[in-house]
DNA sequence: TAGAATCATGAAAGCGCTATCAAGGGGGCG
DNA sequence: CGCCCCCTTGATAGCGCTTTCATGATTCTA
């Protein structure tokens, strides 16, 4: 047997300048093992068409025994194909993406696509470049995990790459969107906070470029409201999603001589600064100050005291929006839908 | 000049069949427009000979002009090489990892170069599909971020394609190592302590398949046995490097009714879980025990308190194997060292 | 100034695969 | 029993680029 294979690969025409990759196995020399057309091994690895038991046999049995595996790069150049998706995230090493990112993957594991990360840094250029850089690698098609981007760019990439961007709702002919809740979540914390007796609610609010930001501030206000609590700006302050905007954001509060029972912080990365806060201030969480998060982010579970949060579903979001992506890329229509926002009630909050 | 374009572009071969990808301004088209043959124009795309300098500008004109990008694809088919770079690396959404990954994309930028993810989840078969995908994608370099697979393999696949391996230290033609003083740090991890007036420190071990956590351990007892304190296997649990496994190790020491003042942990997600333990039974940090760990990830300096530990540059880290990749990767010997471990002596730790 | 040597450039042959097209063979129907 | 159609298969032409190899134009040396 290692013989055969042996003396196929030399009859190869360049056999004596392999050097740079050794399993240099090539799908012609599968066909020449299996004795047919290379075409034939083709229609094989792709399904394109019916073929004969017998050479299907034979042809599988080369490719186990020569170890062929397909190269993806003259699949790609002659396909039109790379059986790669680009994925736009912000940062790589958010504890909030990095879920996404891990659902991305594992709904693509096993299906022959492989994911190419790319981070825009919430930068629009920055995006608008990395979304060329993925048109450039010539991926099959495209997840926005939310970001600065124009609707109108998203839009004009998906005439030409099926697109599903999360963070937006938007209705074109090759692109999904999948939105989570940010309404209903915020209300959800801010109502939880309420039933807990709770009336001087501060709020943290996030950057105020991310939309996302917005609809969770709109959200408090609206469960503030329909308690019959009128919306007080001054307990509002904004943050930038970091632990030191939170903490920051905190300290202002409290130099205001702001009074307060309770904290609604736009994302557990701003609850945490601001428990260290009230921490360094002896301020106890939750005995004088309950604090209530938004993300559910994995550190979340292991604050001191645990944070109370609204779950968001990153994990599934990443999952949902590879799934549908495949389902773009079948030529199928999407039929995802993001799980409702979810209180997530730990210790950082108690009746007042 | 519009209508240049579109003229030459009607000339070309397939323009009724343009289809999927709008921009698809070849090069042969480029060189049509400058008036050269494709060979010239690619050429100077690769800074592979010298052209005339009339050329070289109308050549770059007619680039600019038509907004031609070479495809990667096509250039990884012919040349053998994709401009990309494998990372494997172990679980994307590690508060850990992702600052190396961080890094790594910093060095990459603007390079030409794009890292090409993919993650083994600690898992030597998982990684080694992961390296033979890798492989099978035609990347022209690897990035191995610590894991298990063996030193075998990893020299091996240096034999055909440059690596860049972190928490090892091994030699090979092509291949390049970036080792941390882990050993260093659980020394000074532990003498910290000890200057403290510290004498019965628990440990909690890492997971005990991974070298770096041997090498903390080893250097917790040298610190110990340096400081004239003999080594107390009772005080010592393992754990898997997980917050959950951190809070177990603290009960369970607990449980046995251990005494000890202080507790190091081999990693800052066992630290916070083991703080979280404590605080359940009402142990303050670092008021009744001083707590350690080792990392300093980001969420670190925002615990409560926040959490005294070793620096590991994994930002450093990453930036460092990427530019040690691009040097090998154009013929050079990489030159970069890791920086020495580095205490960051927050509020979690205090004098006795 | 003839010949060699150097140089810039183009033509052409792939890289490994997919896709189109045409051909051969078998079966069904009139 | 013959014709037509369908089904399987192979040959062939690229995908867009890199890379010899060969060519004519220069320049240099003797």
């Amino acid at each position: 047997m290692t013989k055969k294979i042996r003396l196929l690969a030399d009859t190869s025409a360049r056999s004596d300048k392999v050097g740079k990759v050794p399993q240099a196995v090539t799908l012609a020399m599968v066909a020449r093992a299996a004795g047919v057309s290379a075409s034939t091994v083709s229609r094989i690895l792709n399904g394109t068409a019916v073929v004969s038991d017998a050479k299907k046999r034979a042809i599988n049995d080369a490719i186990d025994q020569l170890g062929f595996i397909p190269n993806p790069v003259a699949r790609g150049l002659a396909g039109g194909r790379t059986f790669s998706v680009g994925v736009l995230t912000q940062t790589l090493d958010s504890p909030f993406y990095g879920a996404a990112l891990r659902g991305i993957e594992e709904s693509l594991r096993g299906t022959g696509y492989s994911p190419l990360y790319v981070s825009g840094h919430w930068d629009a250029v920055e995006e608008s470049r990395c979304l060329h850089l993925l048109r450039s690698r010539r991926v099959d098609g495209i997840i926005v995990l939310t970001g600065g981007l124009s609707d109108q760019a998203l839009q004009l990439c998906a005439r030409t790459l099926p697109v599903v961007v999360t963070g937006r709702a938007l209705k074109a002919p090759g692109l999904y969107s999948l939105l989570f809740d940010d309404f209903g979540g915020g209300r959800l914390a801010t109502q939880h906070l309420i039933e807990l007796g709770h009336r001087q609610i501060a709020f943290i609010a996030g950057d105020n470029a991310h939309p996302d930001s917005i609809k969770r501030h709109a959200g408090y206000r609206a469960a503030l409201e329909a308690a019959g609590i009128s919306y007080d700006p001054a307990l509002v302050v904004s943050g930038a999603y970091t632990e030191d905007s939170g903490l920051e954001a905190v300290e202002n509060l409290l130099a205001a001589g702001q009074k307060f029972t309770a904290l609604f912080a736009a994302n557990d990365q701003m609850a945490v600064g601001a428990s260290l806060g009230l921490y360094r201030r002896s301020i106890g969480v939750p005995q004088h100050i309950s604090v209530i998060g938004f993300d559910d982010a994995q550190f979340s579970a292991y604050t001191h005291p645990p944070l109370s949060t609204i779950h968001q579903p990153m994990l599934e979001l990443g999952r949902l929006a590879a799934q549908a992506l495949l389902q773009l890329l079948a030529g199928q229509k999407p039929t995802a839908k993001v799980p409702a926002p979810r209180l997530v009630a730990r210790e950082s909050t108690r009746q007042i």
